[in-house]
RNA sequence: GGCUCCAUGGUCAAGCGGUUAAGACAUCGCCCUUUCACGGCGGUAACACGGGUUCGAUUCCCGUUGGAGUCA
């Protein structure tokens, strides 16, 4: 008896290629586009790809049909929208920077998209994510990163929890994007040439702060002052739903050298400005932890973490709090810690677990 | 009101008789990137106005206008 996965497809390169690898490997595999918001104007529909456009479902579909598999459309807008769209609205409201890719993949892919896939007496859900699922000695699940450095999405998935990650296939991980795009081309995937998917899937004219405007109304904080951290007035701010730290770019401030955002301030509505160095900081705080390798922090340990999508990474002591928080202190400071972001520890070339980071 | 300074791109600021009129910051575009950012590379953009002097004026002189300071 085949084991059944369905295959959530984007339309783009890497899960077309991750359905292929696994019909190939000897699975049942289902293709599923799950359809997640919907632009009114059918002309930036047709534009705009990112990660789950409704582009997508076209050459999803041609994909499926190439490789001889069945395919469906699953309808997940009011997942998506509550727990991603809503999510990152609130989030910027209350002076915070959210990743809105990480709830996604914890909340709609992990969760609807899984619990949708098991009814159906699927087995497991795969995606084309640059990353490896692996069973430790611990008998525990956890997310290792993907044989090419040059391209590694593990980070986007520490929040995934066991029961989840016990459910799931990422054939993709064991590639590199090269490999992978030889393979869509060999196998005359029509998608072997489209670009890869980049910017809010759900903002796909990239203003963010527009589409805030738009979603929150008058709920929106209203311009204010930009402050230094001595409390000098140097200018006004558009609202602070349009900055994040360690921004430099849209302070529309000439200061004749470069200045950053080092802090945003919801209660006194201030945005605070300073030097680059200024937005160094050695510790950072996390809640909202998610434990994948190990099952609890029970003493400090040394960890790289990553404080963003493109942090390389940097070696630190993280400890668990009394509290349940997490205190990461780094050997060497880094760069614009920044509110409603992740940290992810790594632990080799594995997900120990992660959190979302609190202001100092 | 008298006197004295100043007047170059959006901001700051070089140049002071012949220059493609620097640079920084801001701004815009591209690259990077399944978040937001950082970063890299490019681009747009200026001699307040009117008279002189000179072969030639952003540069010198005189006014006008607009700022700054100062003195009754």
């Amino acid at each position: 008896m085949k084991q059944k996965v369905v295959v959530g497809m984007s339309g783009g390169v890497d899960s077309s290629v991750a359905a292929y690898l696994l019909r190939e490997q000897g699975y049942e595999v289902i293709g599923v586009t799950m359809q997640v918001w919907q632009d009114e104007d059918p002309q930036t529909q047709a534009q705009q790809g990112g990660c789950c456009g409704l582009s997508a479902v076209e050459d999803a579909r041609a994909v499926a049909q190439v490789l001889e598999i069945p395919y469906y459309v699953m309808n997940f807008k009011r997942e998506f929208r509550e727990n991603v769209m809503d999510y990152f609205v609130e989030e910027y409201l209350q002076g915070r920077t959210p990743n809105p890719c990480i709830a996604c993949n914890r909340y709609v892919k992990w969760e609807s998209l899984l619990r949708r896939s098991l009814e159906l007496g699927a087995d497991y859900i795969a995606t084309g994510h640059y990353a490896r699922v692996d069973r430790l000695d611990n008998g525990r699940f956890a997310i290792r990163n993907s044989v090419t450095a040059q391209k590694d999405q593990t980070y986007a998935l520490y929040n995934l929890t066991q029961e989840q990650l016990a459910h799931t296939l990422m054939p993709v991980g064991e590639y590199t994007k090269e490999e992978i795009r030889q393979i869509a081309r060999r196998q005359g995937l029509p998608v072997a040439h489209k670009p890869d998917s980049q910017e809010i899937c759900f903002i796909p004219d990239h203003d963010y702060a527009a589409f805030i405007d738009r979603e929150a109304g008058e709920r929106v904080p209203p311009p204010g002052d930009f402050v230094t951290k001595d409390g000098q007035v140097l200018g006004r701010h558009k609202g602070i739903t349009h900055y994040t730290v360690g921004q430099r770019r849209g302070l529309e401030l000439a200061m004749g050298r470069r200045i950053f955002v080092t802090e945003i301030r919801p209660k006194t509505n201030q945005v605070v400005l300073g030097e680059n160095e200024d937005t160094f900081t050695r510790q950072v705080l996390c809640d909202q932890v998610n434990y994948m390798a190990v099952e609890d922090l029970t003493k400090a340990r040394r960890a790289v973490a990553k404080i963003r999508y493109n942090h390389g990474g940097a070696p630190c002591v993280i400890e668990k709090q009394p509290d349940g928080k997490v205190l990461c202190s780094f050997d060497q400071p880094v760069r614009a810690s920044t509110p409603g972001q992740a940290v992810v520890f790594y632990e080799g070339e594995y997900v120990l677990g992660g959190g979302t980071i609190l202001g100092i």
